[in-house]
RNA sequence: GUGGGUGUAGCUCAGCUCGGUUAGAGCGCCAGGUUGUGGCCCUGGAGGCCGCGGGUUCGAAUCCCGUCACUCACCCCA
């Protein structure tokens, strides 16, 4: 029996590494403008803070979670998302109590027991971003931006901005019973997964994929009409802002997202090169959650970015050049100057290397050729008799010779251009 | 959990329909074509339980059954 990766785990190979550096780097980058401080939590939790969280009804609760019983008997689960986790963080340290204004970002490794397709994975990796104790549309327009310019920043060109608003706990259960009642009408026509979600989760219906479902959807009743007047006022705000900001989105009233917790603003990134997981980053507010899960009861905006998905949307990586010098010691003498002349390189801050094999100058050559060397400096019975090394410019296709004295510094300087 | 597609060299794949000598190509890798010089070109080489198990047959990569994996899609989501 092979072993090899467990199914919808995958590994992250040296070719893919720069790729997945650019996302890192710009999420560093970009973030501390924003003024957020990196978290970082623990991969695994109690069950029971993501019942809570996420809500128990949810797929990702009731049937996608990695849970298992540790020695004590406790359940842990290794996370499916990374707000809850978060949260249960800012609560346990009192991170609002010093920070009323709190803005953090954490960047790891969720896991989701679902089948694998493109673009999904079991074990996958995301960027989370949560600003807690902020109430006003702003920060959800400031959010939104800056998931925009995230993306950008990164390199994605083609996405398209959805944007709902599911109201809070005083309009969402009157518009869920006027949805409801609207939906008993047309339950028949409906395929039977919508049937039973009019009575355990109507909203979900609103984004069933089946094309007879969505032309019976886009008659219903749609929740921005039946916000409360604080929703609805915030969430003009938020378009507005939006507007002056320059940011250009779509209302899509069937964005519901499949997390619980979400009020008010919900926003979703999609891309049409995902294939059908078409979503790459998705987010809004949150404002109950801090309090479910027994802290104060501070707003929540946040979203997360699927990097997985979004290194799909980026060009390959070109082969990068991994070395600036490449020494070639030619006779046997010339193999000590040479490992002294690579570790001074190396301490200076010049990627050396060198063939420890031993193998022909030509094989040496093309090493050099393929690792990307600019230079490759050779050492043989010639140039020890001369006290010379020679140096050859591969892009160039010249050589000189420079003295042993200053071979050093050549290198050094030759390089650091 | 449910469907479809695909499993042959490190990678991309041909061969399978109409079973038949040592299973192929391109790329990659190694070596050689120079007396100490990379890319281009040429030559040679290494590398395959033809996913796994069973069956049919004189004979199976090829036909049949099962199984596992990968993949796309449904569900749901990043």
């Amino acid at each position: 029996m092979k072993i090899q990766a467990v199914r919808g785990t995958r590994d992250i190979l040296p070719d893919e590494i720069p790729t997945w550096q650019v996302l890192e780097e710009a999420a560093q980058r970009l973030l501390g403008r924003y003024g957020y401080r990196e978290i970082r939590t623990p991969a695994f939790e109690e069950t029971e803070l993501f019942a809570r969280g996420i809500g128990a009804e949810t797929d990702i609760v009731s049937k996608e979670m990695y849970t298992f019983d540790d020695r004590d008997g406790s359940s842990l689960t290794l996370r499916p998302e990374a707000t809850a986790g978060i949260v249960r963080a800012v609560i346990e340290h009192n991170l609002m109590n010093t920070d009323p204004a709190l803005k953090v970002y954490g960047l790891g490794p969720m896991f989701r027991r679902e089948r694998p397709q493109k673009g999904r994975y079991r074990q996958f990796h995301q960027l989370d971003v949560e600003a807690f104790g902020f109430t006003s549309p702003t920060i959800d327009a400031e959010i939104v931006e800056l998931a925009i310019a995230y993306l950008e920043a990164c390199g994605v060109e083609q996405h398209e901005l959805i944007l709902n608003s599911v109201g809070d706990g005083r309009c969402r259960p009157g518009y869920v019973e006027v949805l409801r009642k609207a939906l008993r009408e047309r339950a028949s026509e409906m395929c039977g997964d919508c049937q039973r979600r009019i009575e355990t989760n109507p909203l979900r219906v609103l984004d069933c994929k089946v094309p007879a479902d969505q032309a019976i959807v886009d008659q219903l009743p749609r929740f921005v009409d039946h916000l409360c007047p604080e929703c609805r006022d915030h969430f003009g705000e938020v378009r507005r802002q939006l507007e002056v900001l320059g940011i250009a989105y779509r209302l899509n009233h069937r964005l519901v997202r499949g997390l619980d917790y979400y009020v008010r603003t919900t926003f979703e990134v999609l891309s049409g090169e995902l294939g059908a997981q078409n979503s790459v980053l998705g987010g809004g507010r949150y404002d109950g959650l801090v309090r479910d899960l027994g802290g104060p009861d501070v707003a929540g905006t946040g979203f997360a970015v699927g990097l997985e998905r979004l290194a799909l949307l980026l060009p390959p990586g070109e082969g990068q050049s991994r070395c600036d010098v490449f020494l070639a010691p030619l006779a046997g003498a010339a193999l000590d100057p040479a490992l002294l002349l690579q570790r001074d390189l190396r301490r200076a801050g010049v990627r050396t290397m060198l063939d420890p094999e031993g193998r022909s100058f030509k094989s040496r050559m093309k090493q050099a050729d393929k690792l990307g060397a600019r230079l490759v400096a050779i050492l043989g019975e010639d140039e020890m008799k001369r006290g010379v090394w020679t140096v050859r410019d591969m892009a160039r296709s010249e050589q000189e010779d420079v003295p042993e004295g200053q071979i050093l510094d050549h290198l050094k300087e030759k390089t650091n251009g």
